[in-house]
DNA sequence: TAACATGGTGGCACAGTACCACTAAGAAAT
DNA sequence: ATTTCTTAGTGGTACTGTGCCACCATGTTA
């Protein structure tokens, strides 16, 4: 079981990593990696539940957007032997990404995505792993309402679009992602705006926080450079 | 691992089935159930190879379309115990399915695929796995060219029509249809056409039997009820 | 040669997006 | 108090791909 946990940080794409254990007989001593971990008989029910687990030890969430990705297995993935992971990637609210990291501060941390790779050589094959993630995200992101997930409880349509924008890593036309959104039933206006040295903007929030919206259409290429 | 191996054979959507051994000791004996097995750590390298080996035993192909759909594992899916599967879907051309199945003709059919789901009650949870499998199928038809996959090496532009409409399960608006197809790199005329008791048709091949293409829209209702 | 059946197209309406200029409303600077 | 600045939000037209439907095209069969 092997998780990407996703959050836009700081105006930027990240996912969670952990360091292996410096032991000597385990395999990638001392590098970064996917959190993950086997699956306790004991306890798990099935693969979500474990996912919801490990989720919830590695980054202190109990609720958030859990989607498969798929599963990795092979001869070669592992120097111990034939292996076989699950995969599944979550999206974090930007707002919770305070209460992380659970453990020491030292062996966990956030990665920049970078196109579709981080900098971070990973252990066993998660950089191939995290690729598939980032790609699934970045696709979906094209035709559903997933960014909504990365998003706190009230935020502004320009908020909105700007964590598209990131997710996508490129910018977007304002009016037609306007139009787009609000002509779902994906938002609702709260009484309360969001004050600056501007015009104070509109504040929303989802108003369902599970349900995922698809649209009809892709966005194709983006407003101001 | 477990195979949904989709094909259209007779204006039907079907699935390979096979029937459980009937032997006491075996969890579900005699009853129906997707194709698939264990993995043999000796032979296969990876997933999709042992995917691969499977369907050349159960269906006699070595080229198909294959994606991976999921993985499903829990404490309740065999009476054994705790368990874990890795779920492919396969389509097969219709001229292919003369060569299933391999085994004993008994122990291997093809089931028509109604609405999402079949009549056969199936062993372990294989009818959850299929639902996903063809729920998944659905949805990619869509907005990509999965269909050409179950065509055979050369066809016409209403028969590949014909064949979306299938696995779709609801009509396509003719004009609709061809000039989105046309409108990628997706088919290359040949120089026949499929004579009837009618005008005759062009035929067409695919430019590539691995390239899948994406759709920006999906098509909405469709012509003639 | 007329009837029939399916192949294939022309043309207009419509929905959702692309584009861009414009107005709106607040804070900060003058 | 007025101007400047910055981001919020809108109006209006063009464009693309689809929905719709009538119509023509081209073969076989009666």
């Amino acid at each position: 079981m092997d998780l990407a946990i996703f959050s836009v940080v700081e105006d930027a794409l990240r996912v969670l990593l952990v360091r292996r254990p410096d032991a000597h007989e385990e395999p990638f001593p001392g590098q970064w990696a996917l959190p993950g971990g086997f699956i306790d008989l004991r306890v798990d029910q099935d693969l979500e539940s474990c996912a919801l687990r490990k989720l919830k030890e590695k980054a202190g969430i109990s609720a958030p957007y859990l989607e498969q990705v798929g599963s990795w297995g092979g001869a070669s993935r592992d120097p111990r032997g034939w292996s076989a992971t699950h995969v599944y990637f979550a999206l974090m609210a930007s707002d919770d990404v305070s209460l992380v990291p659970g453990g020491n501060a030292s062996d966990v941390k956030w990665a920049n995505v970078d196109g579709n790779r981080i900098r971070e050589k990973l252990a066993f094959d998660h950089t191939e792993i995290l690729k598939a993630a980032i790609t699934r995200l970045r696709n979906k992101v094209e035709y559903t309402s997933l960014p909504a997930f990365l998003m706190p409880a009230e935020f502004t349509l320009s908020e909105l679009q700007h964590v598209y924008e990131i997710t996508l890593d490129r910018s977007l036309e304002k009016k037609a992602f306007r139009t787009r959104v609000l002509a779902t039933d994906l938002l609702e206006e709260v009484p309360r705006r969001r004050a600056g040295a501007n015009r104070p903007a509109q504040l929303f929030k989802l108003r369902n926080r599970k349900h995922l919206v698809y649209f009809s259409r892709a966005l194709t290429s983006g407003g101001r450079q």
